[in-house]
DNA sequence: TTGATTTACTTTCCAATGGAAAGGTAACGT
DNA sequence: ACGTTACCTTTCCATTGGAAAGTAAATCAA
């Protein structure tokens, strides 16, 4: 009996237990609204396909009246794949139920090239299976493939990928027959996205937005407990809001655009402008700016000034309760932290200020988290 | 029987008439999913009382088999009110099911005190049902407030609207108290695009924004048929994306806001300065435009550069379907329509340039309408 | 030790819901 | 007249989760 079988309650139990961890019967029925009896219904349903086990610390605190037996959920009894694939490289991890890496691989790619590309997916998967000495063919539930461009992950299908210049691949498709594994692809924004609004800092968070800063400027949205797709594929391009100046031109043609003046590429681009340094990176300029260098904290200002202008207009126009900051970008945060707080309270609206701004380091392996968390969504919350 | 005792089914059954007017029960059946027995009993349960009635044209063009009889909803079985409150006037309709209005009033406000304002109202919403010659208490069976601000519907309470230096005012329990009629508040925003995703261009549209223009800028945002209201109150606040220039000071008391150079205000204020003439209106700015003013025109490009400017951040951002341009300003629309349009194509990214830009002339009573599109959905869609 | 109290959990029973499947109905075409 | 087609109704039934009463395991008080 698979997940998809159990009854709606059971999956409204699980689904708890995965986002707030270990619970009794009686909390659960709380949270879920259901009565006590369908409650140990849901459990009995749920504890019989092994999908959860009593168990767990039976909280310390004392009270009166019988205590709780705690059930949670047994994360490893389906694990997922999640790959994420770049221009340049694949990474790939091993994830259980709650998207938790168990293992975890990069591998660089030496062509673009859509056969390829999926060779070499099916190959990194094997490679993550054997690692973690996985039994059998069933052991693994699925796999998660995320990219950047635009995905629809309903169809399968990559639509546009800039990084790889694909159009219309049926991704999904090639890397299932290729592996023997279903797979689902989606948006690689949009796919930590649901990896925060299930097991990360979106837990319990009506509406949140997670921006990630770096080579590109990105944001996924959660309203609802759904993540927001566009009707045509593109939602959360915040960094091609024109809010920026119009002095740069943006590779999309356009100027204005906050990846313009605030991604990797552009920052460095800018720090070699203002110092007249041809041959200066970016880990370079981050030296130059903690060692003080005024033209070109200049730079990182200009960015953190339209990346929180680019955060003021999501708060303006969704009121998300929370912000997740995010990327590789982040590593520099320091370096324009102020500067993105001070656009955004400047410019958020009424009570749009109170949202929360967070900062999320994001270590390389979270990326492909992503990909197993949606693929792990499909088993436990599938599509109604 | 209400319809909030009617099973799931049925209340489906109605939800899909009410949007797609009369249909037969077979395809009510392929439209819900439900099966041509749920359909049969849905319908003879909502029959029953008297919410749908067989009944309308059977579709002309002739085909094999039985031939179908169309069910359709009864849209005088409830009347609803909508008042939409502005700091000088109220505007009062009296819609059925549907939120067609069947008798509209405006009033002047003569005090912007709450006490006054809720008499009014209840003065209002008296008249109306006279007007309509209604015959009993019962027969009104809801009313809807709108209002410019931020409100918490929920609560039913106004937290804050500038027009009328309103603050925490607990308007929908005031109101419920002066009629004796049940009462919900709303956003005006809000409520508009409330009564478009019902009756309106959002119908069927998975993801759509309504923009209204006028003497304030603002959008609501529909998404997957629910309203986002954003967790604090705000949300669909384009009229302060800072996507213009530093030029001007907005209300709001920054630079950049769409606000600044868009609104009606702000538009007759820079025609003023354009030509120096300090008694110049709205409306003469209009002639001027109309009349080929190249100074005053300038200014019309540029409002409608920067409204396009806002449409590209909520297609980038939420990637709707469809944007439904509405507003007073559209009495002008022309003027501006070429500008908006160039600016949207221009700074679109990629698949959100499908986007379908529509607009739709606002007649005044269509801002009371979305009150009484709100007071009737909580009859036909209770908050789940 | 005993029993009251409190909270957690289980069991039993049942009403409601909507699907499956079969049957009835009203048109058309030949 | 008779088959065909599509619409609609009826009957029967499995599933679901609520209501309500009962059981379990702890603390507290006498």
């Amino acid at each position: 009996m698979t997940l998809a079988d159990q009854p709606p309650a059971a999956a409204l139990v699980f689904q708890t237990l995965l986002q707030h961890g270990p619970l009794s019967r009686a909390e659960l029925g709380r949270r879920t609204g259901l009565t006590p009896g369908a409650v140990t219904k849901a459990a009995a349903s749920l504890m019989a396909d092994a999908w959860i086990a009593e168990g767990g610390r039976p909280s310390t605190e004392r009270t009166n009246g019988r205590p709780a037996t705690l059930v949670a959920v047994r994360p490893e009894r389906a694990l997922f794949a999640g790959v994420k694939v770049t221009g340049e490289e694949l990474i790939g991890v091993l994830a259980d139920l709650t998207a938790k890496p168990l293992a975890s691989h990069r591998v660089a790619l030496d062509s673009r090239d859509v056969g390829s590309v999926v060779l070499a997916v099916a190959r990194l998967v094997e490679r993550l299976r054997v690692t973690a000495d996985l039994p059998g063919e069933d052991a693994l539930h699925g796999i998660g493939v995320t990219i950047s461009g635009d995905v629809d992950s309903r169809l399968g299908t990559v639509q546009y990928s800039p990084f790889l210049d694909w159009r219309r691949v049926p991704l999904a498709q090639l890397v299932e027959e290729a592996t023997g594994t279903p797979t689902v692809i989606e948006n690689d924004v949009r796919a930590l996205t649901v990896a925060e609004q299930w097991f990360g800092a979106g837990v319990g968070v009506s509406i949140f937005a997670l921006v990630t800063v770096g080579a590109g400027i990105g944001a996924g949205l959660s309203i609802g407990g759904r993540v927001v797709s566009g009707a045509h594929g593109v939602a959360g391009e915040i960094g091609h809001l024109p809010v920026s100046g119009v002095e740069r031109i943006c590779t999309c043609g356009n100027t204005g655009c906050v990846e313009a003046v605030a991604s990797t590429h552009a920052i460095a681009e800018q720090a070699r402008q203002a110092t007249g340094d041809p041959k200066l990176t970016m880990d370079d300029a981050v030296r130059l700016a903690h060692a003080g260098d005024p033209t070109v904290r200049a730079v990182f200002a200009r960015a953190g000034h339209a990346v929180g202008l680019a955060l003021a207009c999501v708060a303006n126009l969704i009121g998300p309760e929370r912000i997740i900051i995010s990327g590789e970008g982040v590593a520099s945060y320091d370096l324009f932290a102020d500067h993105i707080r001070q656009a955004f309270l400047d410019h958020a609206f009424g009570a749009a200020v109170d949202c929360d701004l967070l900062v999320r380091p994001l270590p390389f392996e979270e990326w492909a988290r992503g990909g197993a968390a949606v693929a792990a969504q499909r088993v436990f919350a599938p599509t109604k």
